[in-house]
DNA sequence: CACCATTATTGATCTACGTCAAAGTAGGTA
DNA sequence: TACCTACTTTGACGTAGATCAATAATGGTG
């Protein structure tokens, strides 16, 4: 447990518009502060949960790049996301007080921690933040059901397409390239998440580079041609 | 709009332990009732709401069987979800304001509506309330990651086994039989949800039946070893 | 710098599931 | 009751992606 610093009290943290923080009033923000837990740093490989612990708080990344692992009791091993600066880890922990899946951290980077008994007592204070919080809910339930249309209905082509034109999209808004990606993970994590082996998405990331729509070089991708990718979606 | 009769007072809801009042204190669930739409029947095929429309209410299915499905914009359809007594419908919208999915009642029923802006307030009174709504949103989440596991590492027979075992599962916790099913969705919904063609999800079922898994009489499905269907599911 | 472990690429082959097609069956309606 | 439509079953065949296998690149460490 840190001590908080100065640059990640929410009131003056750099990524306070993607956070819990967006949409809120000053003094609501002040009053937010007081139940943070304030920025802990994780190491790459770092472990910020895993399947069956207790769960007692929610973590916001604040840096750095994760990914959430569900594991089946029968050794069936499935990622389910990746989580970028200013997401949730932990929501699905909520539901019957321990977590479903691991969070691993891909790169250094950092989180932000609130107990979840505080978040709600805070909800009742501040409907503003019990509002934005139940539309993160909603999000990530968008979301997941996104990956389901796309592990239901797309081929490896179009399931790699839309995960890029997704990392691309998401990066772009966090003001980082959204040409010039850094695949954090391996390309098994990839396939795992895409319901794909990972020698199937390196032979279609090698096509998607034969066909000029990107430049492939290990985890440095670069999109050439985000229509191009598009339309291999909606060309299915 | 329906008056509301007797019957469907929260407080004398027949379902009441299995919906919102489930572990609300009795006046709190008096006060819930003023909130609340009370049933509104539907019948076989007919929508609650389709992509795109504006979200207002959240509904909770009080009896009968609905699907929800996405249409993603170049034509591409998925079945998310089939919900039962007690389950929420449109728990995705709250994240855009509108709605992202469509819900159809595959058999006559009902369902009880509830203004989402009054849910808010209500929860800002009632911290169990906003509890277990919280709780509801993240069972959601598993729910839908639990898909996506079964649609990213499931061969065809596993995830035909799990779709059957769910059911039955949640058949039994409605205090329905768990062995007698009655698939009231066509095979190509079936086959949607879990990523397959119906032809597959046929091919299946008959040789679950053949298997002496299953007696399958077109939508009559009586499991005969659900152990059986669960050594499926682990032996992949 | 050289080493090793991990990750990635590419090829050859196999197979689970999709596709196409033809009957067969059930349920709602006149 | 008989009809018609929508749904289901089953077969023959094709293909996308898995599997198996062999190199080839990385990148972290002593």
């Amino acid at each position: 447990m840190n001590s908080p610093d100065l640059k990640s009290v929410c009131g003056c943290c750099s990524i306070k518009e993607l956070c819990i923080p967006a949409g809120l009033a000053e003094e609501e923000v002040l009053l937010l502060d007081q139940h943070m837990n304030h920025r802990r740093t994780v190491r790459k490989g770092d472990a910020l949960f895993r399947t069956g612990d207790a769960f007692r708080s929610l973590y916001v990344v604040s840096a750095g790049l994760f990914k959430t692992s569900m594991l089946h009791e029968d050794g069936r091993t499935q990622v389910t996301g990746f989580q970028m600066t200013g997401e949730y880890l932990g929501l699905d922990a909520i539901s019957s007080g321990k977590h479903h899946c691991e969070a691993v951290a891909l790169e250094g980077g950092s989180v932000c921690e609130i107990a979840f008994d505080q978040l709600e007592s805070l909800g009742q204070l501040l409907p503003n933040l019990q509002h934005s919080f139940h539309k993160s809910l909603s999000r990530e339930i968008v979301r997941d059901q996104g990956v389901m249309l796309l592990l239901g209905s797309m081929r490896a082509e179009e399931r790699l397409a839309a995960f890029l034109l997704n990392l691309a999209k998401r990066s772009a808004h966090r003001r980082q390239s959204d040409s010039e990606l850094i695949l954090r993970m391996t390309r098994e994590d990839i396939g795992s998440y895409l319901g794909l082996k990972l020698e199937t998405v390196s032979r279609i990331l090698s096509r998607f580079h034969d066909q000029g729509l990107l430049e492939v070089q290990g985890r440095h991708v670069r999109i050439l041609s985000s229509e191009g990718l598009e339309r291999i979606i909606r060309d299915h």
